[in-house]
RNA sequence: GGCUGGGUAGCUCAGCUGGUUAGAGCGCGGCACUCAUAAUGCCGAGGUCGGCAGUUCAAGUCUGCCUCCAGCUACCA
């Protein structure tokens, strides 16, 4: 196996006690598009996305609704893998932390790091928030109105005093910078990469691994008293999904390490600190890359339940469509920063540059082909240099997606699609195809030749992005699904006059607001 | 308090190792065109590049100080 053509993506296990919102959609978005690209580009993929069940809040949740854990977090995780329907996501496996599979990788995680040595049973005492699911130190401690003593967040504290297996972490503060050091690409966007080194270079406790407070988890192998504290569980999922504990064979030989851990910023650090950690000390290798990215706001708000602003992917689909969506989380922000999702922001998008630039452009070249050219592809004469720069453009379109694909820099990749998007509508202009159908029949057919070929090319490119549309698009061009690779790509396997062409149906509508219509 | 990143056209942002008239998209104004989803193309307005000082033949681009914003981190009577 060509260990350089396979690429191992995943999306953060999702906590089951969250409704499915904005957020988790964008993660799983991100990853849906690098799956899908790379699948294009040849690449053997694995996509893993799944939820993460175990630990106090579950268990209480569940308590309090009056079922057991396990048909609590059945009907919840449902609601997750649903999401995948919602968005279109192209996920290859989803992994539940309640699952065999499960419990044996991380049983078998945990007694490598026995038997290396690096976790010892001590105890435990301090401030414990069951909400937060942390430890807070004396210190950090607040007085909420009544005078009792609470978390940062405002969450209830206990104090919790109880015997406690401890990971060494402290032991690998020099390793883990040197990792980094060695690894500069490991921790995206650069600015993350600076707030990890400069915590771990602050000093790094060792890391409690265990409760004895509750019993939804994974018991400690040899010490069932024992619940593993839920990070090194849902950590482990990552290669519990590659079938570890068998590391020899299989999928772990072909994926692991993974080439992509997308995450949001909050759970960076348990990524790209404790994580690796534990892989390094279980003599595993960690993974290749964790990209933090950001956060959406609502109209400039702040996201929050207690706000009721919190937004449902389900509910921006059926408004304003599934690619157009997609598209628009992706473009509106450079990938890494926080962002501001509003209406007229979307509208806008969608209206100008999927409706008029991208959709007008594959509609008034192809309606002109159906009327002129019998609705087949033209034939074509020799090109001209305005033709053959035109077509240089569309094929070397991939470099630039590619490069930025590879740094996650999502909207400069549509960036680089769209400056072709714009030469074509000027190139149509310039070429006046409609004027040429008087004077010179053949060189229209040419100019039609050279902007089918080009539509075809951005069709191609786009559709990790918007694949149903796309696949529209290019249903348009009557490509078969066999000729819808990167493979494709170029002038090779270009467009063969003659075929014949359905009629063209627009694929982007613009968004009409429900007040302006009929009016 | 410390660290990191950032303050560039109305808005969102590009500007690599310092070098001729500082760029794009959106928005705005005008013109052209009529194939197309009242779409498209072209032209234009406009910014003392957060402030002050310095280095240099030359600074948005380097240095120092100041200021504002964001994130991370530490600490506190």
């Amino acid at each position: 196996m060509d260990k350089s053509k396979r690429y191992y993506v995943t999306t953060p296990i999702y906590y089951v006690n969250d409704v499915p919102h904005i957020g988790h959609a964008y993660t799983t978005l991100a990853c849906d598009v690098l799956a899908r690209f790379k699948r294009l580009d040849g690449f053997d993929v694995k996509f893993l996305t799944g939820t993460d069940e175990h630990g106090q809040k579950v268990e209480k949740s569940a308590n309090d609704k009056g079922v057991d854990p396990q048909t609590f977090t059945d009907t919840v995780s449902q609601n997750f893998r649903d999401l995948l329907g919602t968005m279109n996501f192209s996920a290859d496996d989803f992994i539940r932390t309640t699952e065999e599979r499960h419990k044996i990788s991380v049983q078998a995680l945990w007694k490598r790091l026995i038997d290396a040595g690096e976790i010892y049973l001590g105890s435990y005492s301090g401030w414990y928030a069951v909400r937060d699911e942390a430890f807070y130190g004396e210190g950090e401690l607040v007085k909420d109105k009544d005078g009792n003593k609470v978390a940062p967040s405002g969450a209830p504290v206990e104090w919790v005093e109880e015997p406690s297996y401890f990971f060494k972490l402290s032991a690998w503060q020099d390793k883990l910078l040197k990792f980094y050091d060695d690894n500069p690409d490991f921790i995206a966007p650069k600015s993350r990469r600076n707030e990890v080194t400069s915590f771990v270079s602050g000093g790094l406790n060792d890391l409690s691994v265990s409760r004895t407070t509750f019993k939804w988890g994974i018991p400690v192998p040899g010490d069932d008293a024992h619940i593993m504290y839920v990070w090194l569980d849902a950590l482990t999922n990552y290669i519990t999904a590659v079938g570890f504990p068998e590391t020899e064979t299989g999928e772990y030989a072909t994926y692991w390490p993974a080439d992509l851990h997308m995450v949001g910023k909050d759970i960076l650090r348990f990524h790209a600190v404790y994580w690796p950690a534990f892989l390094m000390a279980a003599g595993l290798q960690p993974p290749k890359r964790v990209f933090a990215h950001g956060w959406w706001t609502n109209e400039g708000q702040k996201i929050s339940k207690s706000l009721g602003n919190v937004i449902d992917p389900i509910e921006l689909v059926s408004t304003y469509g599934l690619d157009q969506v997609r598209y628009f989380l992706l473009r509106e922000v450079p990938f890494g920063n926080d962002g501001d999702f509003s209406r007229s922001a979307m509208v806008g998008r969608m209206n100008s540059e999927l409706a008029n630039d991208l959709g007008n452009l594959a509609q008034r070249v192809l309606s002109m082909v159906n009327k002129n050219c019998d609705g087949s592809v033209p034939k074509h004469g020799e090109f001209n240099p305005d033709d053959n720069t035109m077509l240089a453009s569309a094929h070397t379109m991939i470099d630039g997606v590619k490069k930025h694909i590879d740094n996650q820099s999502f909207n400069d990749a549509l960036e680089v699609i769209w400056l072709v998007i714009r030469a074509s509508n000027a190139y149509v202009d310039a070429q006046a195809p409609w004027k040429l159908k008087k004077e010179d029949p053949a060189r229209m057919e040419t100019v039609l030749y050279v902007l089918v070929e080009t539509i075809r090319h951005i069709a191609l490119m786009l559709q990790p992005f918007m694949p149903d549309t796309m696949g529209k698009m290019l249903d348009q061009l009557a490509i078969s699904h066999e000729h819808r690779s990167f493979r494709f790509l170029g002038s090779a396997h270009a467009l063969v006059s003659g075929t014949a062409l359905p009629t063209p149906e627009g694929v982007f509508p613009r968004f009409v607001a429900e007040e302006e219509k009929g009016a």
